[in-house]
DNA sequence: CGTAGCGATGCAATAAATGCATCGCTACGT
DNA sequence: ACGTAGCGATGCATTTATTGCATCGCTACG
């Protein structure tokens, strides 16, 4: 949209830190886009900008502009989204944040299938940590995020969500498959590896050790459930996943999972969300819905 | 603002129903203005506009597009006060419909006690029914409205309130003066002279009516409470007013007012309210705080 | 102490918006 | 029934705004 362009190069420049690489990105001359930048503060009366020897950064009225301008531009994506809804096209594109339990298998459902559905719509999917999330989020960077135990800030506004009990994973050889569910000990006593401190099932695990006391033999920690995933079957220890994070049945081949006692460890839940009082584009609020429909149908104990 | 200019013209267009028109008042021509219509209808694909013979009309796209422009300026007017506040300023613009009754002595008290403190903030001070009023409020036509018994709907987020009593005015010469409270009889045996059913005042009265029965005697009904105020003198009839909407004491010469049984007709309230999630400028903010501080220490019995 | 990277600015080139005259259309009044 | 007034659309010339180039002054970095 043409009469948002100078707050859209505003985003850009802030987000870079420099005139002149923001201009890069976009394409156009640092000169025009300085020009507007200094058009723009004329209009304002204040400089939005404080310029550094090395380039730019927001000056307080900026921080109020911007975030103006990031409303701005999402609400008038929303309103383009209306209208083509109007013409019987359901258009757009839909930007997710979500953690890593999530994407591999649960959203590679929900977008394949909305996809299906309807081929006008593009998606972005990243992946990242609970935090990070909701910082996209308020930043107008994503419009759903999909996380296991959400960080509670008043920005994340939960529209739908699913228990999911923590499940042990293992190689077929280790001896703990011996039992059906496992106790507090049982997880004490056990070499883990175990996702960062970002992750939620590593926080819901924290969490039970500050209550029940011990110490977590924690011999690798790794961002990766891949690396985890791949190292159980080579070292002999255990690791924890929830159930909407692991294949399916059928694929299950190279390890084996075994629920938790609920008394060991907490049920954890999966949260569908938004960034708090906005108004999401069509396109993304009906992807919402049948993502919260979809969890609503989701038996926590049918696919571990 | 710059970017803004489209958005505002749109507006205009809208609500003059023809291009020639708003550019008349927008002091353009018809062709600048009309070109924008197109170009903007370009980019999004859809008319914004029917064309009637006569002029044009909002299309059902249009009705999107101009709730987001009128979201987007009301948001750019706040941005623009919040960035003035930084530097010391108060400055700003704010636009206030009420309700006749409060228009008189409590508006002019609280506008001229502001404007005192902040000379750089202007007012707009509307007089409108309380169905208007909420509409102004809709339409970002207005920041606050001010109204007594205002009509209940989502859009009208209340933000304070005080009880306010039907108060009888009548003649130094009329009978009723004798009594120091009046009773429903006392009032179904007068003449009544009454303002309009679009005012609270009215419609409270018009609801005990239902409740207790009777036929009121209604000899006049006017929507000017000057006529109102000036009438009693000259027939023998009484009329009502809510203490808020009389003038003080000392100057309250040429009628007389009479408390009613609280069983006769029920307290009704002034609201101070917003449009529902929207932001309000600063300078906004601010008065509705004062206003509502000054009706929280406003005893309904301090002034009769 | 030179150099590289930054934002600001004068001046010419380019692109965009505007204004005028005019078209075709429809409803309204006579 | 028909002229007319008012409307939006459009081609063309003009004015205005935007952009690009070259260059300045500045500061941190090596």
């Amino acid at each position: 949209m043409k009469h948002l362009q100078t707050l859209q190069y505003v985003d850009t420049i802030a987000r870079v830190g420099s005139i002149r690489k923001a201009a890069e990105t976009l394409f156009i001359t640092s000169t025009a886009l300085n020009r507007r930048v200094l058009a723009l503060e004329e209009e304002l009366g204040v400089p939005i900008f404080e310029r550094l020897p090395r380039g730019v950064r927001l000056s307080a009225a900026g921080e109020i502009l911007i975030h103006h301008a990031r409303m701005q531009m999402a609400d008038m994506e929303r309103v383009q989204s209306q209208i083509a809804d109007l013409s019987g096209v359901r258009r757009g594109h839909i930007s997710i944040v979500c953690g890593q339990a999530l994407l591999a298998y649960f959203m590679v459902d929900h977008v394949a299938r909305y996809r299906q559905q309807h081929p006008g719509v593009t998606f972005s999917v990243s992946v990242c940590n609970r935090a990070d999330a909701i910082s996209a989020l308020s930043n107008y960077d994503a419009d759903l995020a999909i996380v296991f135990e959400p960080v509670r800030t008043p920005d994340f506004h939960p529209i739908g969500s699913v228990p999911q009990a923590i499940q042990a994973i293992m190689s077929a050889e280790h001896e703990l498959t011996k039992k059906s569910e496992l106790t507090w000990s049982d997880i004490l006593s056990a070499k883990l590896i175990l996702p960062t401190r970002a992750n939620g099932v590593r926080h819901l695990l924290e969490e039970a050790l500050a209550k029940k006391g011990g110490e977590l033999n924690t011999v690798i920690e790794s961002d990766s459930f891949d690396f985890i995933r791949n190292y159980i079957v080579s070292e002999n220890c255990i690791s924890f996943q929830i159930p909407i994070g692991l294949p399916k049945k059928s694929d299950k081949s190279s390890f084996i999972t075994r629920a938790i006692g609920i008394n060991a460890i907490p049920h954890g839940h999966v949260f569908v969300g938004q960034m708090n009082g906005r108004a999401l584009p069509v396109a993304a609020s009906l992807f919402a819905n049948e993502l919260i429909k979809s969890l609503e149908n989701l038996d926590p104990r049918s696919n571990n």
